[in-house]
Order: C-alpha cells, then sequence, then structure tokens
DNA sequence: TATGAATGAGACTTCATTCAT
DNA sequence: GATGAATGAAGTCTCATTCAT
C-alpha cells in the first residue's frame, strides 16, 4: 500500500470533491490547481498526467476505506454483525460510494493505464470479503445459502441499488436503514 | 412516445455502440459520422448539438426497452414468472444494460438538458413495475415481503450486479440464471 | 442597366432587408431563403454565389436610386433646387441610404468579383452628377466657389455625416432639415 | 482609460492590420496569431473571445487617438487653428481613421457586448469637441454660424468624405489639404 | 521545488454549395 | 425549373501539457 505525500494528498481531496461533483472532463487541470491553491505545473511534479491523478486518487480512496473496514470488522465476531457493520459504513458513507462508482466508469475509458487494473483487483477484493464473511454465517449456522457468493451478490447489490436510488432520483426515496435489516432478515431464513 | 427518422435510428445504433463502449467524451462527432458512413454536418441536420443527440438515443432505447418488457410480461400470470421474465431478459440484454447504466451517469453531468428529468422519470417506472410484481406476489400470497419496495430493491440491485460484476471484473464470474433462482427462492421464504 | 428577372427581384427585397439589418455574414442563405418562401436551391439557379447575390443586389439598388434621382432633377431649374431636392431624397430614404453605405464597405472584402468595379463606378457618378450641379450653380452665379468638386464634397460629406450620426448614436440627433438649408447658405456665400 | 499589457498591445497591432484590410470575418483567430508570432491559445489568454478582442481594440485605439488630438490641441490658440490642427491630424491619419470607421460598422453586428456603448460614446465625445471649438469660434468672431452643432457636422461630414473618397475609388482623387482650406473659408464667411 | 504563460491538437458546430429527385 | 437533404471545409474556442524562470 503506498503511502503518498502530503501535497499530493491535498491535491487529491481538491480533485476528488470536484470531479466526483462536476466529472472528469468537466474539471480541468487548472481548476484543480486554483482550487488546491497551488499553481499548474505543480500537479505536474507529483503525477505524470491527469489521467494518472485520477487513478491515484482512486486507487488511494478505495485502500483507505478498505482500511477503514477492515478496522471495523474486527470489532465484530458474529457473521451478522459483519454484514451490519459494512452495510452501515456504506450507508453513512454513501456519498463517497456513489462517487467512487462514478469514477470507476471515468477509469474503465482509460486506455494505457496500467492502475486500471489495480483499481478493479481492489473492487474484487471487496466482493471476496463480503464472500468470505457469507461463508463464516454459513458454518455458524445462521444463513441459510448454498452459495456464497449469491449472497454476496445480494447483500452488496441491495445495498448499492438502495444507496444509488437515493442519490440518484428522489422521489423513489426509501430508508436504507430498513433495507439493510431486510436484507439480513432474508439471509438467515 | 416520439417516433424517429430511419436516419435518426441509424445515427443512433452508431452513436450507440460507439459512446457505450468508448465514452461520450472519447466518442467525436467525427466518430460517429464516419462509422455512420455519412457527413458530419448530417448528424447536426437531425440534431442540435451532441448533447441533444445523446439525451434522445437514451431516451429512445429506454422506451424501446420499456416496450419490449412490458410485451413479454403480458405473457406470464404469476408474480414469479413474471420476475423471471424481467431477469432473463435482463440476463439476455445485460450488455445493453451495462451500457445504459453507463450512458445515465454521463447525462448527469449535463446542464441545460431538459431531457434529462424524462430519462430518470423512465427509470424510476421501471422500479415501480417491479414493486407492483411484488405487491402481486404478496397478495397471491407467494412472495413473504412487509415492504413491495424491499423486494424491488432486492431483486433489482442483486441482478443488477451480477451482470456488472460479470461485466467488469471477469475472474469473479457467476452463473446470472442462477442468481436469478435464488433471489426468486429468497422472496419467496 | 440590367433587367432583372421577378423572382430575382423577390430575392433582392427579401436579402436586402436580411441583410442589412443583421449584416452580410450573419445573414444565412438559408435564411434568406425560408423569409422569400422558395428552397435553398433555387437562389442558386439565379445567382452563382451568395457574394455574386450581393453584388448584383447593391449595383440594382444603386441604379434605382440613380434612377429616381435623376427623374426628381428633371423637374428642377436652379441648381440650388436640384440640390435641395437630393438632401431631401437623401433625408427621407436615410435608412436606406445607410445601409447601402453598410453594405459597400461588406463589397470591399469580396475577392474575386468583378462587379465591385462596377459599384465603385455607380458611387463615383453620383459625385460626378452634384460636381456637375455645383459647376451650373457657379455659372448661374448662385454658388460662390473656386473648385466644384470641394463644393460636392461639402454637400455630400455633412448631409451623410448628419444622416448617419442620427442613425447611429441618438443622443447627438440633429434636424437634417435644417442642416441641408445650412450648407445651402454657406454654399452660396 | 484602461491600460493594456505589452502583449495585449502586440495582438492589438498585428489584428488591427489585418481586419482593417480584410474585414472581421475574413480574418480568423489563426491569422491573427500566425501574424503575431504567437500560438492560437495565447490570445485567448488575453480575450475571452473574437469580439471581446475586436472590442477592446478599437476602443483601445480610439482613446488613444482622443490621447494624440487633445494634446495636439493644447498648443492651438484660436478656433480656426483647432480645427486645422484637428484636419491636418485626420489628414495624416487617413488610412487608420478609415479603418476605424469600417471597424465601427463590424461592431454593430456585435450582439451581447456592453463595450458597443462605450465606443459609441467615445465617438461621439469627438463631435462635441468639435462643437466645442465651433463655439468658441463663435465666441470670437471669427465663425459665422447660428448653430454649433451645424458647423461641426460640416466640418466633419466634409472631410470625413474626402479622406473616405481617397481611399475607395481613385479616381475622383482630390488634394484632402485643399478640401480643409475650403472648409475653414466657408466657416468664416 | 514551484509556477503559470505559452502552446497547438483537436473538439464542436456552421453554412455555402451541390445534386438527385 | 424548384427543392432541400447531404456534405465537409473551415472557424472558434478549450485544455492537457511543457518549460523557462
Amino acid at each position: 500500500m503506498r503511502v503518498y505525500k502530503d501535497k499530493e494528498i491535498q491535491i487529491f481531496e481538491t480533485a476528488w470533491e470536484l470531479i466526483t461533483e462536476k466529472g472528469y472532463h468537466e474539471t480541468t487541470i487548472s481548476h484543480i490547481a486554483k482550487a488546491a491553491g497551488i499553481g499548474k505545473g505543480t500537479i505536474y511534479e507529483y503525477f505524470a498526467s491527469k489521467e494518472e491523478l485520477v487513478a491515484s486518487m482512486v486507487i488511494h480512496n478505495l485502500e483507505t476505506q478498505r482500511q477503514k473496514t477492515l478496522e471495523k470488522l474486527g470489532k465484530a465476531v458474529s457473521a451478522e454483525d459483519k454484514l451490519r457493520i459494512m452495510g452501515e459504513a456504506d450507508i453513512e458513507g454513501a456519498l463517497g460510494l456513489m462517487r467512487t462508482m462514478k469514477l470507476l466508469q471515468t477509469l474503465k475509458s482509460f486506455d494505457h493505464c496500467q492502475v486500471k487494473e489495480e483499481v478493479f483487483e481492489l473492487m474484487r477484493e471487496r466482493y471476496l470479503l463480503v464472500e468470505e464473511i457469507m461463508r463464516e454465517g454459513m458454518t455458524q449456522g445462521v444463513f441459510d445459502l448454498e452459495n456464497p457468493r449469491h449472497g454476496a451478490m445480494l447483500f452488496l447489490g441491495t445495498m448499492n441499488n438502495t444507496l444509488m436510488s437515493n442519490h440518484f432520483g428522489g422521489s423513489l426515496s426509501i430508508d436504507p436503514q430498513e433495507v439493510l435489516e431486510f436484507v439480513l432478515h432474508k439471509l438467515k431464513t
């Protein structure tokens, strides 16, 4: 896990706000530099290109997020608790999660960017983590599943969709906490 | 439901391929024109701007898709069958579905585009349709749900996520048909 | 003096309104065709190019204007009356005169247009006409001039400037009729 | 009176030559950049648009011209001398004057340009300056006028027309210095 | 190290002109 | 003769990137 310099973090934070809000192409290097209070050339001292900046930023965010998740999970014992913790973390950080999803779409159109693979690897890990929890739950006899991967899909898909739905079209609003409990209930029966 | 001219459909098809594959900003009007075998100016005979072209295209696709879905649903009676039909249609047209999702992200950054609302309205309708089926299933005593919207989130979320997962990172591949049956099973218990 | 077909005159009238109002480059062939109620291609049946259309139009207008002036002048005997008639005609048709001036600027930027010379020849004739009247006035002992061309410059320049001044910046408004009398008075003393 | 940077002046000078010679629409930003020996983008570092460049340029020229005129006028005492100085300055700078007139026509078709008003205000001031001189001449008992504005129209109109006539159609050529003396003579009688 | 003026490739869009009907 | 769909050259403007300071 690469460690970033303070200046790089500062650039990440500004770029994150702008790019996730307005979009990749709608945010110029000039915008970022001005908002970060630094010169345009300075950004190129730390990142080889705009694409590299964004790719690094996404990786940094995913890794930070994963770190936080793992820390939180450490306190839980039962599989159900672990899922609940993850779900609540997602609900709490819904905005960030949605923004990350948006950026992933952007990343897909990057052509000559090796970091891309790394990003998708991190996404995969997230799935595998949930899958592992499902397996635990099955062992503990709490989750009624034949295939833990199915459970992971159900859990992550339902939560993602709920949060995205709230984020996009306001009129369909729904309480994500209730959905979380509903999903946990369904996993158990 | 607006009817489009042949030429417009022809442009839609070419633009759809290119834009969903490479991305909105990565696809130029010149690309589209060349790929469609027409002149650059011709596109502007039919659409006032690149944004308008894409917005119209998305609406056209969503409406066409909805039409097909409704036709297929007409043949089913039980709520379970209806969901299965929808799920299978999504699996079959997974590529198109993923591409539509991608475009929706693009649309969000269109500023002065009234059609945007229309698009999100169509997305909402899809949810409400599934919600309605859930309600039917509850009445028929087949689905075990307290809130039909929760069921809709679970169904659409899980399926979307499964298809997206297959589409994005190959290594996590999973059989969507199995997931569909798993979800239907969970809805019933 | 070339005679134009009805359709050509119809095109002239529409084009004149639009081009003098909005400008040459700001008025498209499509605008003209639509406003004239004919097809775009039809204009090219009568004129080889947009430039040719405008050049012909200006010539036609200058010739028509000259014809009218000569007719009016036929009724006058004294040089002073002739100038007064010309001046009043200009005042009455000030808008058209200003518009003609504007178009002449446009014509200057036409490169490969033979008609251009013809237009400037017509402008010159107008000067020579007034010069001739000055000469008459000198012979009649009414105008106090050494060089009739100086008188022509003074008459045409003062009137043009007055009308242009009224046409452009409203706040400097001045009664052109009074100016006309003032000029005639000065020519006599 | 806004002060312009060296680079801006450099762009003004190149643009002035090209645009007054060939016309606004006939001169492209690329032409200007190439002729000025700078990059296309550089122009947009200093001016928001082509229209803004031209508007600023015209204002700059009018203000510079006015400044020069006022300086020269400072040395004269009699109203007649003042007019003679202005007239000779116009004769000397005839080319520039004609070019300014040409540009003013262009400016009229600029739509969303607040500077337009400013330009016409400067034009008006020029008139008022001459009008003031006329009033002085009347007080000094040198000019035989009832209305000073009439005198201003006569002076500026005749000189403008003479210079324009020389500038446009060569064959009507006339010595502007002689016309100047003629006008001054007429103003006195 | 930090900067921002300068750059030019390339995007979107317009419009005079052509030509098949 | 009349039309207007189709065209593509050319124009304005943006912005990632460079490099001298």
